[in-house]
RNA sequence: GGGACGAAUCGGUCUAUCGCCAGGAAAACAUCCUGGAGGAAAGUCCGGGCAACGCAGGGCAAUGCACCCUGAGAAAAUCAGGGGAUUAAAGUUGUAAAGCUUUAAGACAGCAAGUGUAGCAGAAAAUAACCGCCUCGUUUCGGGGUAAGGGUGAAAAUGUGGAGUAAGAGACCACGGGUUUAGACGGUAACGUUUAAAUGGUACAAACCUUGCAUGUUGAAAGACCAAGUAAACCUUAGUUAUGGAGUUGCCCGCUCCUUGCUUCGGCAACUAAGGAGGGUAGGUUGAUUGAUCCAUGGGGCGACCCCUGGACCAGAUAAAUGAUAGACAUUCAAACCUUGUGUUUGGAUACAGAACCCGGCUUACAGAUUUGUCCCUUUU
RNA sequence: UGCCCUGUGGUGUAACUGGAAACAUGUGAGAUUUCGACUCUCGUGACACGGGUUCGACUCCUGUCAGGGCAA
């Protein structure tokens, strides 16, 4: 199984701040939404992910940290999919934000990833 | 046996697979081992630790707390034990005013220091004459006396009886009750019991206020170190240059510091205020997890809690770990079945809620279980 | 995480330190008009929730809930 490592986590503020000053690529399939830039600049890993809920949609932090874990474990579920269809020598910073105002299971979650992928492939492909 | 309300304690367990965070194994994102949310982690309502800045001293203001005593505690709008008044309910004594007993409640200092407020109703809401009563006169009316009786109201000037009077009244007397002061006895004390003297006073301080006590401000996005960078920079306008400027918690007094300018007379320099145009950092380590800590034996105390001895190390993340899936068990609810057993099967439910520097409290939320107190219903003896 | 503020008809605001809730707009019915607009008349509709102080609370105090703001 593939597993999600430390540096593969979204931690610098600068690119945070990139991905949500507008100038980033967009994504949707409910209930999820995709914020994505990409950048030149090698690293050890393809790609550096944040998952973030609202707390206007969930006012209490037990269900912000279950829905945050949730999309954690769907995400790497579908981890090696990703990695497949990015491209080497490039880096991605991606931002995975829950828009639902229910909780949803993680099964659901994994299906949303793979259909969020397709769309994504097709973007970046586009794009070269 | 059941139900309601209150209080205290606990607040799911195990297995498999795949993951996350921290520490350790010389090093590593591989491998192995160990550990990984709460009683409220919540609200941010109090009190501290810790840190920076400030601080000769005095006054005022502002804010908070305050029933009292003894004890506990680092302290607290904290806790334990006790005492008093008030309010509410039930019972009871009394002609009445009011008292006594039990239970419960709470943010209980002072209205007998001053000021203010008390709508409507009512004659009058704190220097009380509408009706009534008594009396006088010029008798369908007016003057005077009167707080016994009536009516209004949340509230109407200490209750009952006596004496007294034209009629009446704490104006007077006896008893009761309220307040204040002093003495005696009991108690560590608050206070209680009792005796004597004085007094006549509506309520409201969660009205202003008065009294007593306490308080410097800010808040881990504090602060320290390393790396990098550097700006005490530039422009415009106005003011000041000594009868000044700055600092000094919100204000004042006072105190401390700076300066006592230069000049070629155009300015320069310094400080302050307002505006303009720009620039830099936000990376890492630390603070930060060994502490008013937790567990056990024994001892002291009604209790809060304390003492002795021994043992333990028990989350430490930082765009933020503590999880996901599957199954079994446990508790409980409903339905079905027949073997009526604390049976089997199926389905459902298992709360409130997530550490963010750390402690002590308070408040609020909470499925279910256990213990316990009060009340009610029912059954048996 | 720390600090602070505000809750009144559907909407926007009042009620001067306690005596029972007012205005504008919206909305319903009617009048006016050939029909409608404007205008006029009569209605409708609220103190976030719980507790306390007081004879009496939108107002004072307190606890919840909701909404909002500030902080290198």
């Amino acid at each position: 199984m593939a597993r999600l490592l430390k540096s593969e986590r979204l931690k610098s503020r600068d690119r945070i701040q990139e991905i949500f000053s507008g100038n980033s690529e967009r994504v949707g399939k409910y209930p999820l939404l995709l914020f994505y830039t990409k950048s030149d600049e090698a690293s050890a890993s393809s790609f550096q992910v944040l998952f973030s809920v609202s707390k206007r949609n969930f006012p209490r932090a037990v269900d912000r940290n279950t829905m945050k874990r949730r999309m954690r474990e769907a995400f790497r579920a579908n981890k090696t999919a990703l990695n497949d269809l990015l491209p080497l020598n490039n880096q991605l910073a991606l931002a995975v934000i829950y828009t639902g105002k229910e909780l949803s299971s993680v099964d659901s979650l994994s299906n949303t990833f793979s259909k969020l992928y397709e769309i994504l492939a097709q973007r970046l492909s586009e794009i070269n």
